[in-house]
RNA sequence: CGGGGCGUAGCGAAGCUUGGCAUCGCGCGUGCUUUGGGAGCACGAGAUCGUGGGUUCGAAUCCCGCCGCCCCGACCA
């Protein structure tokens, strides 16, 4: 490709609105361009990054088995009633009617469509197993995109889905995608750490994230060092100290006028928060109050506490109304002597003796209160929120709290789906079991994205050579000095563009193409350019190069440089099989 | 949805406080010179100042509404 005839601008200053290195250095290269809020254009550049992610998806995903096809963007709102999904999700789902009058949906996800061909097409254990996946957008109307291409609200997601027959054939599927996932990541050129992760909308029994640790990154990670624990801060499980031997002492009411917080309360008795309980209210999607305690010194993990109480339809804060209404005093409350609503305690608070706690009245808390004697529970569980240097839940290492962007997830989903849509097949048993489902994403242009916020300097991108647009940036100069520059130039191009494609690329028209700056501009120009383009290897063809002995070849990421005779360039570039001139 | 910021030529910005000819750099076009690290000279094109209303002799500038974008938080496979 002549950069001359390439649809793309650079920019030599950095867009006002671009914050992250990737957003940035995208934008400035002319990969991408934004149309509105979480919605960009990928430009041929950007496009073919995103083309050979993909076939490194594809790749690994037959690998294991994975029969690729493609499923609609627009779906038909009554499958999404089957699953109950239509009315569980909120506004993050576009939903539009036809010109027919019919509820349609716009995908967020790929679930019931899948669901719905397994019912149709598999009757019997002998289908099973199957993996099936596509390539295919998404649109989440999230309340708010972020961080260039790292949160949007359309994109194109890989997606597959196990179909198995029982639970081992979940396992087994779910630990191939497990193993495809880190090598596609090791290919991409990602670190990416698998960590235990909450199940949220998706259902089911386990899931994964693979974290890519960013400081930007949105989530929380909880991570050991000491033994590897990894997990989203989201299902962190906090250890708890053996239960305190203390006796229990008499309860007290006391005076503690305008002590309406955990800190002010502890200030104005001269103790530590560590002595003192924490109540937090929450409304569940179904209406019940939830009260959640836990030692003044620690905070209520919302997913935690929901996915401990059993709550579907989401945690939001309870009002005042609410709270009083239970028999409990917002600021000066606790679980003594409250009435219709689910206490949750969690186990550090169950196992200190002694706390302070509201008096459910306006200006009094109680000292010595204790679970058991002064309140009940419903449930005691750890909803207590992971911080760094909290003793491991393995090993009792003190614990680093990190960001990280999520760049690929897998879920069990059991029979989630399959039950609810009635996807079922006949069993060696002659009975009709619903087929055992797993669910696997990766993101594609986050993951473009996160592949440049590991591999780029203060000049630009340095792609690696796996999702490279093109292998080669080729850079002429002095043409009008030395006829042989442009000669040379056209000819180890047109001979890259008619070689076949190089292995590996399959799938890929143009595989083997290089990039050449055939444009009149002066040399600085043309090499800053190469520079923030970030192709693997800057071939440069010159005059002083010609008399150097060849042409010069630089490794981007490096910076290392070496002349290559013209006749190894040639075979190189334009000869199939010839290995790159230089190492790393 | 709460808090903060921004919207002026393709890009980046100044001008707004204190109303009075639309400004600078880069980029773009033409010509000449230049060609190993974002070249020089000359000429030139390009802006409903996000949008609607109001105040005023006069609004990019002051007032009100709306729209859009970014950041933090809430939210979120």
């Amino acid at each position: 490709m002549r950069l001359s005839q390439l649809f793309f601008a650079t920019l030599r200053d950095d867009p006002a609105d671009a914050e992250m290195p990737s957003h940035r250095l995208l934008l400035r290269a002319g990969y991408v361009r934004q149309l509105g809020s979480g919605l960009y254009s990928l430009l041929p550049l950007g496009y073919r990054v995103t083309k050979r992610v993909e076939q490194v998806i594809r790749e690994e995903m037959n690998a294991i088995g994975g029969q690729e096809l493609e499923m609609p963007v627009i779906h038909p709102a009554d499958l999404w009633r089957e699953s109950g999904r239509y009315d569980q999700i909120g506004p993050e789902m576009a939903r539009f009617k036809d010109r027919g009058d019919r509820d349609m949906v716009i995908a967020m996800t790929h679930e019931e469509v899948v669901t719905d061909l397994l019912r149709d097409i598999v009757h019997s254990y002998r289908q099973l197993p199957v993996r099936l996946y596509h390539f295919q957008t998404k649109f989440r109307d999230e309340p708010r995109s972020r961080g260039g291409l790292i949160r949007v609200r359309e994109f194109v997601m890989k997606d597959s889905y196990s179909c198995d027959r029982d639970d081992e054939g979940l396992d087994a599927s779910y630990w191939a995608h497990h193993g495809a996932y880190v090598r596609i990541f090791e290919r991409l050129g990602l670190d990416a750490i698998p960590v235990a992760s909450d199940v949220g909308m998706m259902g089911g029994s386990l899931a994964h994230e693979f974290m890519v640790l960013n400081p930007s990154g949105e989530d929380l990670l909880v991570l050991c060092d000491s033994c590897g624990f990894s997990a989203n801060r989201q299902v962190a499980a906090v250890r708890v100290p053996a239960a305190s031997e203390a006796s229990q002492l008499p309860l007290e009411e006391i005076e503690t006028p305008g002590a309406t917080t955990i800190a002010e309360l502890a200030a104005f008795l001269g103790i530590d928060a560590a002595a003192t309980a924490k109540a937090a209210f929450f409304t569940a999607g179904d209406g019940r109050l939830i009260t959640a305690i836990v030692r003044g010194d620690r905070d209520v993990n919302e997913t935690k506490l929901s996915n401990a109480a059993g709550v579907s339809g989401g945690l939001r804060p309870a009002t005042v109304e609410e709270i009083r209404a239970a028999g409990m005093e917002p600021g000066y409350g606790s679980a003594v002597g409250a009435h219709d609503t689910t206490v949750v305690v969690d186990g550090l608070a169950a196992g200190t003796p002694n706390l302070v706690a509201g008096a459910n009245r306006v200006g009094y808390h109680l000292r010595n209160v204790n679970l058991g004697r002064d309140y009940r529970a419903d449930l005691v569980s750890d909803i207590d929120n992971a911080r760094a240097g909290d003793a491991c839940p393995v090993c009792a290492h003190p614990l680093a709290l990190r960001n990280g962007i999520e760049v690929g997830n897998i879920f069990k989903l059991g029979t989630r789906y399959s039950a609810a849509l009635g996807a079922t097949y006949l069993g060696e048993d002659g009975q009709a079991h619903p087929i055992v489902m797993g669910s696997y994403g990766i993101g594609l242009g986050r993951n473009v994205a996160c592949i440049v916020e590991a591999h780029h300097d203060e000049k630009g991108i340095a792609w690696p050579d796996e999702v490279a647009p093109y292998p080669v940036h080729l850079v002429s100069i002095g043409t009008n000095k030395e006829p042989r520059v442009a000669e040379l130039a056209t000819e180890l191009h047109d001979g890259a563009a008619a070689a076949r494609p190089r292995h590996g690329a399959a799938g890929f028209p143009g595989g083997r193409e290089i990039l050449w700056d055939d444009r009149d501009e002066s040399p600085g120009v043309k090499f800053t350019d190469a520079e923030l383009l970030g192709m693997p290897w800057i071939v440069t063809i010159s005059p002083r190069s010609l008399a150097a002995g060849g042409v010069e070849v630089t490794r981007r990421a490096t910076g290392q440089r070496v002349v290559l005779p013209l006749e190894e360039a040639r075979a190189w570039l334009v000869e199939e099989g010839s290995p790159p001139p230089t190492g790393d």
